[in-house]
DNA sequence: CAAATTTCTCAAAGCGCTTTGGATAGCGAT
DNA sequence: ATCGCTATCCAAAGCGCTTTGAGAAATTTG
């Protein structure tokens, strides 16, 4: 059934029955009741591409997710983050369409994307420090929201992302006034915006208090079980060992937990950990008492505002950029505890 | 740059320069080449919705993913299937479409998508036994390939499973040659499929043994690492521990570590574990020696199969089904060891 | 050299929708 | 009766592509 059909059989124009669904004025209400009662009872749905073609919307947002042949892993995150942007979506009736491209074709894809018509726009995941998507989509005028922030770019772009800074500030804070000094940092890769901006956090709340960072304690990869663990276990072979623990996920947080009960010791006593927790939804930290003491911001919650925003700024249009920093909470857990005395 | 700015640059027909690039035979050879020269010197790439109104294709495959208000939970093993899935599409000029929808307007999603002709196939993710989607599919005449199987289904369809009967059986047998007969089970919801089959064939590998499945050692839940930890909990506080336990996931075989570290008890020695592994990206089983014995099976490789059986099936048509049983490998690591004597 | 093919190219229709620019009818006002 | 509105409706153009059905030019054949 299409609109053709629909307005021969009910002896209209289709113009008339266009107009009457898409809920212009000029239509009788007697009419419009008739069209609708027809459209509902054939069940007709509207073309997409015929009506992307007429309208010069796509209706359909694109996420890019380059995957590289060393290591070919999709973050774990990115499940929980399209789920909340996906809700946003489907709600305001857009699709959302991925495309799995090799690293090396990733400006490729975006240009693609764009000149094919097949997105009014797209999120970008996982900014780097001086990521070139953020120039390459400002310069094609595709809009765009990042999921996170590039802190080497100039331009003014629309952003959302978590306060990655105040929270590892705070998670740093609150070990030292436990008297914790030697705290380590198991991070992401730092390439990333948000590792570096949370080893810059740990670092400037050290030097505030007078600490040092030692760099020996500050570790980066992959956020996988194994980083975590392996970090962990090295440390705790150290003649010297940290007495805290930051780390950045969950994922590797139970790594190095792993490391420390091979070693014989106690969470939250011999050693205090604090992670980053995305608020995953398999991988929660506890029901009642959180497990980790935890830095807490869901990546779902996230990914509804991006598209919000994303979606505000393809129908309102608008040209000043838009931005939004969202709070972790911090979560405390049976992780952390006082620093223990040295004998 | 569109086709008639294109044609007109060149003082050709639309028609030939749609032809040369698409490569039909009737077309000189420098013409073909005069024309593509042009189109990639003015980066030409026809308009996605244009071509499928004409083509009546839309070069998209739909995946839908139900969310529930009550537990809403992405799948984890999700983010790796699409990367499979994604590979093989854009390999081969697809897109890949995602619907985040309410589980209460999951067939309304399924119809929309095919009647909007947004798609020209889906993949059907996480079948029940008795999955209301593949009847509906099949009446709708869409396309598509089911990741997994139904079992109270008699209808042929298309799917790509691993073999998880044999796996679990394979994995229950290894444990009976090390003397275990109290065997536990951590499943995933027995309403899903693969969670089924993987119960029966723990109890038909007991059963051709002589022993018997004890139901108090049945646990089932969403694979979250707390269903591990506290199923493991509550059993080793039972007055007759399992001495084995096979779980379902790399997620509940955490959580269950967790528990029996926190008994003071040690995995392989006190207590053997085998899980299926999905071989996940971010969870790794070890680089060297697998931390954990497990069925393991490539939920991406997966992923890549259906796509390509599902392409297959869009262009060359043909009415017979297809089906692919994947087998998993048996690994084994550091959490089996024999069955413990009783004092 | 004319006729029959083959090769190459094109104009135009069509995919299913929106939207522009009228047309028509009804109605109170002139 | 005429005019000016307003309220409704419609024919047709257009979105950017593919494809059908022909025609012109080049080539082969008798």
């Amino acid at each position: 059934m299409n609109l053709k059909q629909l307005s021969e059989l009910l002896g209209l124009s289709q113009t008339t029955v266009s107009r009457a669904l898409n809920g212009y004025p000029e239509v009788n209400q007697k009419t419009r009741e008739r069209v609708l009662e027809a459209a509902r009872r054939h069940d007709y749905r509207p073309n997409t591409r015929a009506k992307g073609l007429a309208t010069g919307r796509s209706m359909a947002i694109g996420h890019i997710i380059p995957v590289s042949t060393k290591h070919e892993m999709v973050n774990p995150v990115f499940g929980d983050f399209i789920a909340g942007t996906g809700e946003t979506y489907s709600r305001n009736g857009y699709d959302m369409v991925l495309s799995v491209v090799p690293d090396s074709d990733e400006e490729k894809a975006y240009r693609d994307l764009h000149r094919k018509g097949t997105v009014d726009g797209v999120i970008v995941h996982g900014p780097h420090m001086d990521d070139f998507r953020i120039p390459l989509l400002l310069d094609l005028g595709l809009p765009f929201v990042v999921h996170g922030r590039a802190s080497n770019i100039e331009r003014p772009y629309n952003w959302v992302d978590v306060n990655n800074f105040s929270a590892f500030r705070r998670a740093t804070n609150f070990l030292m006034d436990l008297g914790h000094t030697r705290i380590a940092l198991i991070n992401g890769l730092e390439s990333m915006d948000f590792a570096y901006r949370r080893r810059r956090a740990l670092e400037a709340a050290l030097l505030d208090r007078g600490a040092k960072l030692d760099t020996s304690l500050m570790f980066q990869g992959e956020m996988t079980e194994a980083l975590g663990h392996d970090a962990m276990r090295d440390m705790l072979a150290m003649p010297n060992p940290p007495t805290a623990v930051l780390t950045s996920s969950m994922i590797t947080a139970i790594g190095a937990r792993r490391a420390v009960d091979e070693a014989g010791l106690k969470l939250g006593k011999d050693i205090s950990l604090i992670t980053h927790d995305d608020d995953l939804g398999y991988l929660n930290n506890g029901i009642d008492e959180p497990l980790f003491t935890a830095t807490r911001s869901s990546v779902r919650a996230a990914g509804r505002r991006a598209a919000e925003m994303l979606l505000n700024i393809i129908e309102k249009g608008g040209d000043t950029k838009k931005t939004e920093l969202l709070e972790a909470d911090l979560i405390v857990g049976k992780s952390t505890g006082p620093a223990p005395q040295r004998g």
